[in-house]
DNA sequence: TCATAAACTGACTAATCAGTCGACAAATAT
DNA sequence: ATATTTGTCGACTGATTAGTCAGTTTATGA
């Protein structure tokens, strides 16, 4: 028996898998529609523009990402344990979400970023800087203007991530070069 | 008097900066054209099609990137000073040519990256890798896969280019931030 | 049970787009 | 001087696209 999924969700995972692979501009509303199996007024419905799907696409896997990154952080822990289960988290979850990762880091490298509002972009940031603000005042990371530190996070994450999808390592191997690149990380902020 | 810019290269300059502001989909050869101050024949008589065009103006972007990152890089210096001088270079040309820049990112995250050739990716990054295999082996730098430590240093600088592109600093203090996370990164990497 | 709303359909359209073409102009070669 | 190639033009076209709309089905609630 087949279970059918949310035909809001169908249309955001379809358009997820279109956009990654032929981009926005070459990704027509009728081709997401018909691959979702909805027909093409059921996109418009849900969505007024093809903007607006990419948007919501947007902030909808951001937040998926987001909510992964925090899970199972004990706050008993030492703040850099906690710092490395969410730094592990992201990077399992953008290696087992390679299409949402990719997506994400497409879209923040696009025009359509800048439609995002400022509200928007600071309530998707807050968590993470107030989790490193706390880290400095702390005196673990190093004294630096939060954002460096947290766009200098962000990169580095981005830069092992695609170290992992370029090459094709086995799951131990995979362990090793997270945990000691966490390591390099976490020598360069502290 | 006006001295007239090669047709062909006024359409890559307005080419390149029509598709930062509004995106490859957003942006139609008829405006491109009409923005460079040519007839629409005219950008397909050097591009075959717009495809073509968008891959041209990355290998040229990218090189004239490449070229100014080695330029005033004497031999004789130390590894540390050579490796300084192409990273700030490189932080400098991103600076003075944030539409360039930010063209290359958003290329490269996007699904026409996989229609430039692994020759000419290969070619690319042959010069850095050398570079840094260099340093490897000079026990300078950490042993590791030269890869990784090309990307980290890649999205070093992204993240760094990021920071100081969204901030508004006096040149001092980019100058300061610049030598800072230099340093950051020199210790991680040796 | 019926009424109202929400979900859904797919044929349709007005607009736009990438790319063509035939003609002309300028430069270059012979 | 003449021929040939190269550069330039812009009107044109066939295909495609985002978005509409009038109507049908399904869910909801009183």
């Amino acid at each position: 028996m087949i279970v059918w999924m949310d035909k809001k969700e169908e249309i955001l995972k379809t358009a997820l898998k279109l956009f990654v692979e032929f981009g926005f501009h070459a990704t027509p509303t009728s081709k997401i529609a018909k691959e979702a199996g909805v027909a093409n007024g059921t996109l418009f419905h849900y969505y007024k523009t093809k903007d607006e799907l990419i948007l919501a696409l947007y902030t909808h896997t951001k937040s998926r990402l987001t909510d992964y990154m925090y899970a199972n952080a004990s706050k008993d822990e030492s703040l850099e344990l906690i710092f490395k289960s969410i730094y592990t988290n992201t990077i399992e979850w953008a290696q087992e979400n390679k299409a949402e990762f990719y997506f994400i880091q497409q879209f923040s490298t696009s025009p359509f970023y800048s439609l995002i509002s400022t509200e928007e972009i600071t309530k998707q940031a807050k968590p993470h800087l107030d989790f490193l603000q706390h880290g400095i005042k702390a005196a673990v990371l190093k004294p630096m203007p939060v954002d460096l530190l947290y766009t200098l996070i962000n990169s580095h994450i981005a830069g092992i991530n695609q170290y992992l999808s370029a090459g094709e390592f086995s799951t131990a191997k995979q362990k090793k070069i997270i945990n000691e690149s966490f390591q390099l990380l976490w020598d360069m902020i502290t």
